[in-house]
DNA sequence: GAGTGGTCTAGACCACGCG
DNA sequence: GCGTGGTCTAGACCACTCA
């Protein structure tokens, strides 16, 4: 069975840019895959949301039950889906998933725990700026064009702990405003998929370790030349378009960036 | 159908330890996949070895091939066992694994090729000792229970880059040598799989920035104060057992952690 | 061409959540 | 009790590898 011709359009989204090799062959629980993301990608279901079940997707796209099982499993397992047995496979969100700070690796020395209250955040600066070379490179833009520059400072019961610079293209986040960032309860990715449909979909980090300068120490009270943990982030939507980059600048005194290798 | 009675001691050695409430359930798959891991476990399949096709453990287990196949899926997406289309399944090592230096996320800033000269391991110290407590709790041992500490510099192209000392149970790894840590060619886990049938499987790792001490700026090459990144490792083996302990000390000045999240 | 993993189907039944 | 995801089966066919 063939739901569209072996070379289509989707195909060329999935692949890796320059691959030379085309594929030739492309199963249909990946083409099922791609029309899936697709309606992701327009809106056709909100965060938060359930999808149509597997049957009625299955009636849909004219396969049985079982491909679109296998398409969603792969969704699923790039934490585009959620499933849950009983209720149905919902739209994966930022905001009321329970394992909150998604992207967040920082956590206490002792205790683990979940428990520990939400960072108080302190908005040091938002403004509308020109993308530096470097900014307009890592968010896929030119040089010049705007973008939103927000610095802040998170801290952990009451000790300054993280101090953020995040970058963000102008045109989809037109409008941002400090209230915005310091208001908002909850993971800051919620509040730009509630204010501005830009969904954080994936993360690419680069950790270093560098010593605070005057203005960074001051910031975080503590001395100059103290070790801090540098990472850098590129975040992105879907089909690997960046939308944020962010470089925080971590407190390891009493917590950790904590990593899983497999 | 039913291969075994609902709660089978296998079922335990899948959960995480303390969970009050039994799963009173346990897939097929499940079971089958435990009884793989038993085998490789065993050694019945070693590294790099083909382990039986999906038709044969479907006849062994008396399931359909289907069953295995699942159960194969999630060995292979724990990179446990490797697929290889029209060849067979094998069981994944540290060696010939084209992605060699597996857990080792350092990457030069620029290039990020796979095609840098591998690092000169210069061994400082390799010595039968015993366990602090500290260690011990890492690796699940006792404290004063034997263990063979490790001390090296790793250096890319002539340029010292990373200070690393490993603990090792004394049980398992008896006998291992200097000589031995510095002359096999390749990753030292897969020196460990050869010499010592231990096989690391999965690791979590403590990320921190630090300021290198009077002993660490000397082995680096590096002033004393210069931020490192330290990074704490515990390797398991199968069933979430601890097999090593390992610090390092990285210079981040023209490299990187790099990390992906999702 | 034989053997392996990979895909697809159709149908049955099970576990879970909720009204 | 119904609808959802989750499991299991049996069989057909496809893509890849290697002799």
């Amino acid at each position: 069975m063939s739901l569209m011709p072996a070379s289509n359009p989707l195909d060329d989204a999935a692949e890796t840019a320059a691959a030379p090799a085309a594929p030739s062959f492309s199963p249909l629980y990946q083409q099922i895959k791609a029309l899936i993301l697709q309606s992701l990608e327009a809106g056709e279901w909100k965060p938060g949301e359930a999808i149509p079940s597997e049957m009625d997707l299955a009636a849909r796209f004219r396969v049985s039950q079982g491909t679109v099982r296998k398409a969603i499993d792969e969704l699923a397992s790039e934490n585009l889906l959620v499933r849950r047995q009983g209720k149905g496979t919902f739209v994966a969100t930022h905001a009321e998933q329970h394992v909150q700070y998604r992207f967040l690796r920082l956590v206490p020395d002792a205790g683990e725990r979940g428990s520990e209250a939400p960072a108080d955040r302190s908005i040091l600066e938002c403004r509308r700026t020109r993308a530096s070379a470097e900014v307009a490179r890592a968010l896929g833009l030119r040089t010049a064009d705007p973008v939103v520059q927000v610095r802040r400072v998170l801290a952990f019961n009451g000790v300054p702990t993280i101090l953020e610079d995040l970058w963000l293209p102008g045109v989809a986040f037109k409008g941002l405003t400090a209230e915005q960032m310091a208001d908002y309860q909850g993971p800051t990715y919620a509040m730009f998929e509630l204010e501005f449909g830009v969904r954080m979909v994936r993360a690419e980090e680069r950790l270093r370790a560098v010593a605070a300068d005057d203005t960074q120490a001051k910031l975080l009270k503590v001395a100059p030349g103290t070790p801090l943990l540098s990472v850098e982030r590129i975040a992105f939507t879907y089909n690997d378009v960046p939308m944020e980059l962010r470089r925080g600048l971590y407190l390891t005194g009493d917590r950790h960036y904590r990593n899983e290798l497999s």
